[in-house]
DNA sequence: TTGAAAGCGGTACCAC
DNA sequence: GTGGTACCGCTTTCAA
């Protein structure tokens, strides 16, 4: 691979020159740029980027850390903001930080360690101060979730305000024994959510039934639905004495498996409402009513307040926290069915 | 941030012996490297990523180029070669290629010029000859579709083969009228699929008739299934005067989209079959039967063949063919029905 | 307008 | 076992 000083070389002049020429510096005559461009095209010059970024000290390239790839919902965030970094010329790193905590701490450091120009992260750990060893020399955005014991800039939502509105919804149509379920404890938007369920119920003075609630990590097992743990759990919920009437999904990958559960167990009259839009919700029977989770929007705030910490143009953190919105499809306006 | 220099004058040492402390070297009394890593970890030393890898000369990250990080079967690919390649304490590069077959060139010859130790391409063009001047410097594995103009590794499926699979399953059961429905008529492997196709109804002794093969660009747009094309598509096949009983969709997403448009215009006695399984695909009325296309592994496959150029253990190209099966969920075995 | 030299932070090579 | 030195390819600084 041909080197600036070969292209210097060949073409008679100092590698300065040539370094002038590939950066359009206008201080070159017309002729010696001529001819460096000429035998920059002859030999097939290209920079080394290597040398280039280690000279500038910065890699041009953002990092994502996720969960999980394959949930639609990180799918769809990751795609925007490659998308946001393309147009700047910027590509992005993607890494899978799973369920497990210790996980998260390792991945996003080795991707600090790249000298990154920036980093998003949809945190899966509850404590984030693993990063203040790294100060604020990388910009950083969490996205979907706020960090832990650490300050930074965020963009998310109302966790517990939407799950009660959801849970509001199955309320005015008429249910009582509504119930939550979940896989992963430990995150806190599950919390919030199963928070948000419980403050429903309460200001509509039902008494909230820890049996209705539901959380199972093994739901998710290398990052998809378990069919056979999400059968389980239907059908165990629905042979309870007192069953219930309805079910709130605390995500969209959990709704993905308990709506594919119910379908498996003729169950189609039992109402539901999913935290998260997922693939197909509109064409299943009945078609699941979401609160829709919004990742683009999600994503699209996040890589604004990023770029413009990038640029220097934001000192402290910035938090913004996106209003979702109800998407009735007709799961969740379906009468309780006694048997 | 402090430098190897720093660590080395600050432990009364030279940088070289730095740098053997930090890469266990054992040629270092235990004295000295317990002293140099107190240091390293009073002064928080961490290496400098940059000028590792200029001095290496490679970056070690591979670059993954698909179509669509939205299409469930691409997230599965990504996320597959990225958990192969953390294994391997790699890092991986994501880029989108759209539909442009001039944007696959662009993204790739940049991604290229980051000095990255493999490449994995779900090429969209019809030519990749671009990558020719980049001779065999960087190991390159071709997945779903096989590159062209060019020789290089790659992991297919038998697009014809298994297409006419699909359709002849669909005759078995009594169609004669059957559509096709894809996106992208550039596409190799949507050629293929036409052609299988074809082939499966010329075996069958049925004519095929070009009004029931319905190929539009405009059903994927932002890398998702246009609603309104689809229901239009829909509602214009069902209204022919020899309508079809059956539809073949050409690729996951389309048939995404297929079937939520058949579930709203409430034809579901319309027979279908998926080359590609999709999310929920078991959860619809009637479940979709499909053509597993294994996106889990064909990424295997790839990483396996690329970790082995990458490490030289193999010279030329190689190629692999990945056998698919068909899952029979029911939406391929409704007899043909006639209003 | 152009060039020479220094240096970014590591590592390979060769002395000692 | 340890240190000096050169060098990777490019850009900045300063001089010509």
């Amino acid at each position: 691979m041909a080197t600036m000083q070969d292209v210097a070389t060949r073409a008679g002049v100092s590698a300065k020159t040539v370094s002038r020429v590939f950066n359009d510096d206008p201080n070159v005559t017309e002729k010696t740029r001529a001819k460096v461009q000429a035998v920059m095209a002859d030999m097939n010059y290209r920079p080394n980027m290597l040398a280039r970024r280690f000279r500038e000290g910065k890699d041009s390239a953002i990092g994502i850390a996720v969960p999980n790839i394959g949930d639609p919902f990180f799918a769809t965030i990751i795609r925007t903001i490659e998308q946001l970094a393309m147009e700047r010329g910027m590509f992005v790193f993607v890494t899978t930080l799973g369920q497990d905590p210790a996980l998260e701490e390792q991945r996003v450091e080795r991707l600090m360690r790249r000298n990154i120009s920036g980093m998003v992260i949809a945190p899966v750990a509850g404590d984030q101060s693993y990063l203040k060893s790294w100060g604020s020399s990388v910009p950083t955005v969490f996205v979907d979730r706020e960090a832990s014991n650490i300050e930074g800039s965020s963009v998310f939502v109302d966790d517990e305000l939407h799950a009660a509105e959801a849970v509001a919804h199955l309320i005015s149509h008429g249910h009582e024994r509504i119930a939550f379920v979940g896989d992963d404890t430990s995150l806190i938007t599950t919390k919030k959510r199963l928070a948000g369920y419980r403050s429903a119920l309460t200001a509509a003075g039902i008494a909230h039934d820890t049996g209705l609630e539901l959380m199972d990590a093994r739901l998710l097992s290398f990052g998809y639905v378990d069919r056979s743990i999400a059968d389980d759990h239907v059908q165990m919920l629905l042979a309870l004495p007192e069953a219930p009437t309805a079910i709130f999904g605390a995500n969209a990958l959990c709704s993905m498996g308990l709506a594919a559960a119910l379908h498996r167990a003729h169950r189609g009259e039992i109402a539901f409402v999913s935290f998260g839009d997922f693939p197909m919700a509109d064409a299943l029977t009945p078609a699941v009513t979401v609160i829709d989770q919004n990742p683009e929007g999600l994503a699209r705030l996040t890589g604004e307040i990023l770029f413009e910490q990038m640029d220097g143009m934001v000192a402290g953190p910035v938090s913004k926290v996106l209003r979702l919105l109800l998407i009735e499809r007709g799961s969740g306006e379906l009468p309780p069915f006694t048997s």
